[in-house]
DNA sequence: CATGACTGACACCGGGCAGTGTCAGAAGAT
DNA sequence: ATCTTCTGACACTGCCCGGTGTCAGTCATG
């Protein structure tokens, strides 16, 4: 991590430009690259059955600038983590910008946007919902506060249609990690069995788990109570 | 798996008996042993860092009784998920079995015994739950069909309740699927917080998971549409 | 062109572990 | 008592991989 970074405190070096880019523009683009290496590996191969070697010679790099980038493979891991989940954060927070005044689009939107990501791009979403899981210590904090993200991100859009009162807060988030739990099984399965299912159905089933939550908080828009 | 059997063939063999048992009553037992200590350690420290010296270590046997009862490593993860589930299954089947005529009693029941195996069983569970998913190859199918095994549970549990016509055969497995996964979810969550969550909000909210689903799905018991 | 940082290839060590083989001694059979 | 099977301990091989170090060649700078 901190072992070959140009030698700024001996005030000799100059401009640290090569091949036309400072170091620190070089640095970050071998480590994008060793991200990338790493989340297609990890995500196609297993975190277990991905080796440092494997990860470098994908990305046309060698085991120094692995090193330079990550303290060891499991942080690299944690990274290739953190970076995925925002990035799934960000597609469905931008999903559902449209939509905030609409609890039934929104959600639709939402639920879309997960899987058409699931399916865009499936090592990312193999390596968060799968490989994420069985690794111990750090991760593992690291991944229930992720998952906090999405519950978060879940209630706070979902809060204006709440009527007030209907449910506990514990209950509530119960509820909420429970639907985001629903989503992430569901995409598991659409994964392992190779995307077989039609996406829309997914979706529509999806969708009305979410409707019958709605309906359960007494949420106006799902409480057309003759149809 | 094979290779210290009794020598049956060589039709010398009178009783095979030592310690006052059957040779295959040993073998049985021995492979019990063994399983368990692999479900304790692969519950524990998980699948990666589970190596065959430690597993026999814990059974107090040597590695020859291993491969004489599984044929590799992945052989007895494979083994012990089944074990597992099965067992899983069973308790939940048993703690529904009472209630077939009551829907919300049969659901409550379910969850409830559900969340008691887990407290109860957390290696098992995160076995099943959690270092099941990540390894490739045969366990995928295994994990894909158990889960199948109880979404199948779940939905034999609740058709008799189903308004016929109310959804589509796959929408209704899609959620079905859904359940389960909000379930598993919020189990996983559960143990990777140390049970710090007390039993009865997740009990409260997952029912209400579940209501909600039947609300959607028009059950009657569910549609109190007063209140 | 001379200096020094930067780069990539590769050698090397050490540890852990899967899987196999050996052997001496205990437990049963006759 | 003798022979056979069963048992447990352990040695041993081979492999893979994480992590570190070395070195010769390349590029920029003055």
């Amino acid at each position: 991590m901190s072992v070959h970074q140009p030698d700024e405190s001996a005030a000799r070096r100059v401009s640290g430009q090569y091949a036309g880019k400072a170091a620190a523009t070089r640095q970050r683009e071998r480590k994008t690259k060793l991200l990338a290496a790493g989340i297609e590996l990890i995500g196609t191969q297993g975190f277990t059955a991905t080796s440092i070697d494997a990860v470098c010679g994908r990305a046309g790099l060698t085991k120094r600038y692995f090193y330079e980038a990550f303290d060891s493979r499991e942080d690299m891991l944690i990274q290739a983590y953190r970076a995925v989940a925002a990035d799934l954060l960000r597609a469905v927070t931008q999903a559902a910008a449209p939509h905030l005044h609409d609890s039934p689009r929104l959600v639709r939107a939402g639920i879309r946007a997960t899987y058409d990501y699931v399916r865009a791009e499936p090592a990312k979403v193999r390596l968060m919902f799968i490989e994420a899981l069985s690794v111990r210590g750090q991760l593992g904090r690291t991944y229930v506060e992720s998952m906090n993200g999405f519950v978060e991100l879940l209630l706070r859009l979902t809060k204006p249609f709440l009527a007030p009162g209907a449910s506990t807060d514990a209950e509530l988030r119960v509820m909420a990690r429970g639907a985001i739990g629903a989503l992430i099984h569901l995409c598991q399965g659409w994964i392992a069995s190779d995307f077989k299912q039609p996406i829309d159905e997914l979706v529509d089933g999806t969708e009305r788990i979410f409707t019958g939550l709605g309906r359960e908080l007494k949420i106006a828009a799902w409480m057309q109570d003759g149809e």
